[in-house]
DNA sequence: TGACATAACAGACAAATGTCTGTTATTCTT
DNA sequence: AAGAATAACAGACATTTGTCTGTTATGTCA
């Protein structure tokens, strides 16, 4: 193979993993060598780890395929979340085991909870700037802070509102006059809170 | 290992597997039978060979690692934009050069057009449900098409407004009836526009 | 009960993959 | 021009990993 200025080669390559880790499948080193026609996989291993001392990929020694983007620094870990439509109240346990679609975020390390999205339905959220077919990320979480926007079960149905306390009573309020607070036990259905929005996402194109 | 009902761990193998991927580290067959105390591989290679057959998840035969979930395959490719803050005129370039920060987008495979990110400053976006701190995602393109909306350059600062022509006229209108669309050329201002919003990201937490 | 499917095990082999030692060519620096 | 650093190559070895053949135990159902 041709010999490059330094530094070229390795920018190369360091795109080509960076870009396989984001797709789910980080390359072998051998890989590596055949991307970009090394005739020694010792040419790839050599950039790869001159990357890893770098601090510019993390590795776990001897295993395979097992190069990844620090956790630290500029990029957080990618992680694919299960994505949902409408939600029933019996479906949603199926929903997430076998959801149609994933979205692709970027999670916090430090936070292992579980995350899903759901596509909203209505138009109680619009004050808040949350519009009918956007996507909110939520974490799971079973309770909840006055003042968060929360997706909760109210009988039959996922709905997101923002989750206040009135005189020790749960209310879920919407963003939007033409709809009225839902006051949960006084209505004497199922209720009970799915999770946080934490992430609110609208496509346009 | 004890013997569990019929299709009990082919289960939990398969949320497993799942999570492992979603993770972005799929799992080796010896890794599973690790993970489920299994003293012979090929218990673990029957489960995920079942689970290949029922269609729950894909692989790459003789690969390691390979193993997807099915509706994967046709996921977008993820990318890594430049992310910036408030932008000046002259900075713009600077700042793409020499971003602080990137954001993971899922972008269309036929689209190579650039893409970069930036943080909204004011509130005239509010009815289209665009809010000061979001991110707009920009497909930087030259122009637009009425009704779309756009990052446009006016004098010194880039701002996002819905693109209109009115009698032949390029117009930004704000989506807040406190501000006036802007009227470019009859300000006499340097006016150009830097592409266009196709996403827009809001994160509360 | 007996036939059948499923679950789990045992041991081995082959391919894929990570790693190592040493060499040669090119570029950079002084 | 000389030395140092970098890029690429060559060939091998060890480990990990995927795969295979065959066996035993447990559950399902007519």
């Amino acid at each position: 193979m041709a010999y490059t200025p330094p530094g070229e080669t390795r920018k190369k390559v360091y795109e080509f993993v960076r870009e396989r880790i984001l797709n789910g499948s980080p390359p072998t080193v051998r890989e590596v060598q055949r991307a970009f026609g090394f005739r020694a996989v010792q040419s790839a291993r050599q950039h790869l780890e001159a990357l890893v001392a770098e601090g510019k990929l993390v590795k776990d020694s001897g295993k395979a395929r097992s190069h990844r983007l620090p956790e630290l620094g500029r990029v957080r870990s990618p992680r694919l979340i299960p994505m949902l439509g409408r939600v029933q109240a019996g479906e949603l346990t199926t929903a997430l085991q076998d959801p149609g679609d994933y979205l692709l975020v970027q999670k916090s390390p430090f936070d292992d909870r579980d995350l899903f999205a759901l596509t909203v339905q209505g138009e109680s959220m619009i004050r808040a700037g949350i519009l009918p077919g956007d996507t909110v990320i939520v974490r799971r979480q079973p309770a909840a802070r006055p003042g968060e926007i929360v997706v909760a079960l109210v009988g039959e149905e996922a709905t997101v509102k923002r989750y206040r306390e009135e005189q020790g009573r749960v209310e879920l309020h919407p963003e939007n006059d033409a709809f009225e607070p839902i006051v949960p036990r006084a209505d004497g259905e199922p209720f009970s809170i799915l999770g946080k929005v934490i992430e609110v996402r609208r496509s346009f194109e």
